[in-house]
Formats: C-alpha cells, sequence, structure tokens
DNA sequence: CGTCAATAACCTAAACAGGGTGTTTTGCAT
DNA sequence: ATGCAAAACACCCTGTTTAGGTTATTGACG
C-alpha cells in the first residue's frame, strides 16, 4: 500500500512536533512538512505535494477555516482534516461549508488520529462522536422542510398549482393538461380555497414555502 | 463504572445471538434482551429498561427507522445506535429526522461497536466514516441558500417585492409604500426586467427560490 | 451636466378572482 | 350491481388587476 503524505498546519510547536514524530515513526505514513501557520499555504503545499492536510481550526494569522477555502480551491483533490480543541458549532459549520472532510478532537488519541488519517483518505469522513452530535443536530434543524400538511389538494390540483409557480397563465396550464381554460379556472378557484389564498401569488409564495411543489 | 444496558433489534438470528455474546461477554455491558423485530417495541423496552439500543436499519414488519420514532416518542432518553449494511443516503437523513443518536456499518469490528455503544450512551454520535461523509454532504448542501445574486434590484424594488412575495396588489403595496399605484406598477416593470420574467407569479417564485426575499 | 432612482400619469389588451350552473368519470360502499 | 359522492370537466358573467408600453418631473451624485 502506498505511503500517505501528510503535512500539519499547527501553531502549537509542541504539538506540531509530536505530531511530525508520530506520523514519520509509523510504517504507511509519512509527514512531509509541518508548518506553523497558513501564510504560506499555497506554497507549502505545492511543493510538499499532500495526500491529506492536518489543519489546526484555531491559528494565529490566517485561520484553519479560511485556509480549508483557500487549499480546497487550488488543490480540490487533498483531504482536510480538521484539529480542534473546542467543538464549537460555528467552526465546525463553517469549515463543513468550506470543505473540510475530517474533524477530530485534539485529544484523540494517536491510534486513532492515524487511523482518521487514513480513513479521510479513502474518502470517509472521520469524525469524534462529539462533533457528529454537533453535526448530526444541525442536519436535523436546518432543514426544517416538514409539513406533511399538503392541504388536501386533489392530484389535479397539485399539478395545476405546480404550473402555477412556474408562472403559467391560465390558458397555458389548460394547454399542457389537455383541458380547458375554465376548467383550469375551477381548480384553481379549488386551490385558493383550500389553500386559503387569495391571488396566483398568495398561492405560489405558499405552495413552495408549504413544500407543496 | 456503570453497567450498561443494552437491547438488541436485529432480524438476522445469528448476528443477533453473535452480538448478545459479545456484549454479555465483555464487562461493563450487558444484554437485557433481543429482539427479531419490532412487534412489541414499547413492550420490549418497558421491560428490559435499556440506556442503548441497538436497531437493525432492515428489518421486516416495523422498520428499524419506524421504530426509532416510536421508541423516541416514549422514551426519549434512551439512546439508539443504528445498525446497517448499506449507508443508503436517504434512510440514514430519515434515522436522523427521527432521533437516532449514532450510524454504525455491520461489518464494524466488535471493539468499535462497543466503543460505540459506550458513546452513545456518553451523548456523543458515533458514525462509520463513510456514513459520516454522507451525512456532512447533507449539512454541505442542505442549506443552498446562497446566490450573492440580488439581480441589481434597488431597495425600494426590493421592497416592493417583498410585498409582492406577500401577495398584495399594487393598490395595497401602493399604501403600504406610501406612494401612488402607479409608481408601483413602475417599480415592478423593472423588477420584471431585472428578474427576467413576466408576471407576478413568477417573480415571486424566483423571489423566493434566489433567497431575495 | 448627464445619469439614475424614485416618483407619477395614461392607455389598452389580456389575465385574473369569484360567483354561478351543469355534465361526465370514477372510486367506494352497500 | 347499483348508486352516491367526489373529482374532473366545461361554460357564463362581471368587475378588478395586471403587463407592457410611453412620457415626464424631481432630487442625488459624481
Amino acid at each position: 500500500m502506498k505511503t500517505l503524505r501528510v503535512i500539519i498546519f499547527e501553531d502549537n510547536r509542541n504539538l506540531r512536533e509530536g505530531l511530525f514524530q508520530l506520523i514519520n515513526g509509523t510504517p504507511g505514513f509519512e509527514c512531509a512538512g509541518a508548518f506553523a501557520n497558513c501564510m504560506e499555504l499555497i506554497k507549502d503545499i505545492r511543493q510538499t505535494n499532500p495526500d491529506v492536510i492536518l489543519m489546526d481550526i484555531e491559528m494565529p494569522g490566517i485561520s484553519g477555516i479560511e485556509a480549508v477555502q483557500i487549499a480546497k480551491e487550488k488543490f480540490p483533490d487533498v483531504k482536510i482534516l480538521m484539529e480542534t480543541i473546542f467543538d464549537d458549532n460555528d467552526k465546525i459549520f463553517q469549515s463543513i461549508c468550506n470543505g473540510a472532510e475530517g474533524y477530530i478532537l485534539k485529544n484523540t488519541a494517536p491510534i486513532q488520529m492515524l487511523a482518521a488519517i487514513k480513513e479521510v483518505y479513502e474518502g470517509g469522513s472521520p469524525m469524534t462522536p462529539s462533533i457528529a452530535r454537533k453535526v448530526l443536530k444541525m442536519v436535523k434543524h436546518k432543514p426544517s422542510t416538514e409539513t406533511v400538511n399538503d392541504f388536501d389538494l386533489s392530484d389535479r390540483e397539485k399539478e395545476v398549482l405546480k404550473y402555477l409557480v412556474e408562472g403559467m397563465s391560465y390558458k397555458l396550464i389548460a394547454e399542457s393538461c389537455f383541458i380547458s381554460p375554465e376548467t383550469v379556472s375551477g381548480h384553481i378557484k379549488n386551490i385558493y380555497k383550500k389553500l386559503q389564498v387569495h391571488s396566483k401569488s398568495e398561492a405560489v409564495a405558499k405552495a413552495i414555502r408549504k413544500n407543496i411543489v
């Protein structure tokens, strides 16, 4: 199996050197660089050509979160494993949005740290359970898309509503459904009653917001 | 430390009995029950009073996903660790929404299985890296609310558009803005040009979808 | 001084909201 | 199978709203 090239961005000297030793001392791993900040991020990455980057979230100057964004833009294939002391919701969320693959706490045992490096390389997203817990809460709370409510619309009414949302006139809807415009009008009257609205635009807004479309 | 009471819902007999042996054979763990289906879910939980439930996602009759919902409703404090063969996006997502805490693949090593049980009990959300990867994608893609695009609408135009989305007629908007209906009409013409639409409903749909409101 | 946003007005054809009446289809229960 | 109720269909009428066009004044900004 290929030896994994790893580089480290970590401002704490002890930790940085500790990780360097750990990685270089383990068969199958190789630490191609260990840097105290991200001032020369692009250059550092280019010169070391890593498979995986270990990135501290909290760093002076360019933070790990910004660094992820920059690095991912230039080197989309490199896997990034974030290291953090605090499992702060906001920072995790930002890192995710910027494209980091894994998230582990710094107090993770060395053996698991190495396992995590290997896992990000293989396409997984290792994360410590406490961080995973927070990520789950994000997933659970963000898409507040529920509303089983379809307001008792019939199939035909839903179809007509869909066309309404697309901005079509009664006439166009009639053509799409192969029915007369008057019938469309009839359906729309019923839709309005069921949604309790009085205009196309209100119906469209409600349809989108309540996710009926 | 307290011995963890675990129960299992798993239709595969070999796996069920294997897990039962594993858990009962490990100090600090105790398997209080192992069931082949969720027909008597509530009764089973009440009688065994578990700390953690190991729940197979794929089961005949009541699926693990449904079971999570039912169980969490009656016993909100019990931690649930889902087990699955396939890391199917949709099932994971549903389980999360129903409130399960952890997600591991069935081929996870026994030692990690036990670690996962302990972790859910302690408030974490253990998950195998491949599942975590999918969860991350959900977080990352769900709030796709970006679109810095506000289509160069002026402040007044945005205000008018906001009222449009609320379903107001030109006349009502005019009153809300203390301007004449003709002026509203003028603003709306400009809005249509900028959004490249030709009706209220299209404008409303675009405003909501592109998040201008 | 020119440009742009905001304001205002007028016009016309088309579209819409809301009300009614009536037929055909179709699923469901007796 | 028979018959009811709910959908889907179709048409009419009336007044309102909207889309799209033109034109023009004001004040702010560089």
